[in-house]
DNA sequence: GCGACTGTAACGCTGCGTTATAGTAT
DNA sequence: TATACTATAACGCAGCGTTACAGTCG
């Protein structure tokens, strides 16, 4: 029978299925080192009961603590609590799961827009589609956004996104960006729009107290996609004849809503492919 | 006003609450790359356009994926569906979810623990309490246990805890271990026991097939702290007189429950405290 | 010309896994 | 002597943070 008071690190690492490297680290960092170390060879001698050391090294680590952590529990004696230190933890991993639940909430709604993209229509053709109430944030420029280009656009939207940042209301919230043309200008020989907006997460639990929501309502619209930027304006003069040839009643305001919008690095374009739309009754 | 085509990393990295840093290392690693980049000073300069990627980027991070996903999935044109992978992580996440869950029980246990052994009379010190039912897996040695030394103790231990191991029942499931003296040994005059014990968390959602528990009934105890190991003769010999002049009737086995085994690094002795046990009517 | 900015390069963090090279036990 | 074992040292992993030192912008 083996010599249970002298394992070497190979036997003790078999027995406490660890690496030889676990228990090198484990005493090079003065968490576990060996009960005895012959000081001709520097061979590291365990005995059995170390491995009960070990037990609760692996414990602690199962629980999530970092190594330096669970030094400063193992040393501790028996007399002073580590409930503060556990319950801290558990309060950690609380909050872990609750990020984590956040994330499942974004792939979800990433996968619900990918298949709501793959069943998108072609560009340029008009449809009628239902559409449920959507929650939005809206920032005004002082400028005709149609009129401007993609950088400013662009721009815009960055200055809405940090407001929010600093209001910490958490980007994952937000995913789609449009505009809005309001109906007292559909009729205008030229169409204008201040409005940027931004999509909020129907799921989302959480709002800012000094945060302006405004709703769009559910209804029927008339929609068509497209897929060159600054071409609004286009685009929603063929809604518009659309509208007047079918004799459709416009109801509130025109939206344009920005459904993917997709970075390449081959080449330095950037491609879009939004909506745009307009409610009717 | 700024450029918005010729924004510097500094300025970038404000507009997009990043550090410098982190676009340094997306440009070094293909992921986000400036539009230009100043031949002679080397200096990066970004688009305001390019904090959509950047936008993107941190979303799918948000998500979880690492840089290097996030590179393929950026580089996929809009009709490759990301779907798959969005699927993928979704499982991932759900399967960290449930195993910080587990490390939450653990901690529960643990604390729990804690707050038992707080509230234990001293050592030494017979009294009854009542306990509920136990799960406990047992393993025979082809000794007397109350004979052999704390290193042969260790070892029975460690190939218990092994053979669980082997067979996946997981480490987080068992906490204390113990030794039983059967009834039929009590009233000999030399102790004997060849059984040690591992308890199983109540909570346990899961056993291997070919494992055999055992079921320690419910009921009143006569209980004892004691603190050295190996003293369990002596300890039991106590208890057994305390049933004799109590008039109490002895159901059942005795029992030996290690509440805790205390590594200690400074010296090198290992700290004992542990709970004995005998069923009464 | 000064301060704010930018560049590259290199090390640090965690918890080991993985070589590589050299000495040791049996 | 063969071979299984052990030692130290160093790099790698992810995603940056953090120096340090040198050149550049307004």
């Amino acid at each position: 029978m083996m010599d249970l008071t002298k394992l070497s690190i190979g036997a003790m690492a078999k027995l406490n299925h660890v690496t030889e490297q676990t228990l090198r680290l484990y005493d090079k960092i003065g968490l576990l080192g060996p009960q005895h170390i012959d000081p001709q060879t520097g061979y590291r001698y365990y005995t059995i009961g170390q491995s009960m050391t070990l037990d609760m090294i692996l414990y602690y680590k199962h629980m999530g603590f970092s190594l330096e952590q669970i030094k400063e529990e193992i040393n501790k004696s028996i007399d002073s609590p580590m409930q503060i230190n556990l319950e801290k933890r558990n309060a950690e991993i609380s909050a872990e799961i609750k990020r984590l639940q956040m994330c499942q909430k974004s792939i979800e709604r990433m996968l619900r827009k990918s298949r709501k993209y793959i069943s998108l229509p072609r560009t340029g053709e008009i449809f009628l589609e239902y559409v449920k109430e959507r929650k939005i944030i809206i920032y005004r420029t002082d400028y005709n956004i149609l009129d401007s280009d993609y950088n400013h656009y662009q721009y815009a939207l960055r200055l809405l996104k940090n407001y929010l940042y600093e209001i910490n209301f958490p980007m994952i919230y937000f995913y789609n960006a449009g505009t809005i043309i309001r109906n007292k200008y559909l009729n205008t020989s030229s169409l204008f729009s201040n409005e940027i907006y931004l999509l909020i997460d129907e799921n989302a639990d959480y709002y800012p107290n000094d945060i302006s929501i405004e709703m769009i309502p559910q209804g029927t619209y008339l929609s068509m996609c497209c897929s060159r930027f600054n071409q609004e304006k286009v685009y929603a003069t063929m809604l518009l004849e659309e509208v007047r040839r079918k004799g459709y009643q416009i109801d509130g305001d025109y939206i344009c809503e920005v459904i993917s919008e997709l970075p390449k690095n081959d080449d330095q374009q950037q491609q879009f492919y939004y909506k745009i739309q307009i409610k009717i009754r």
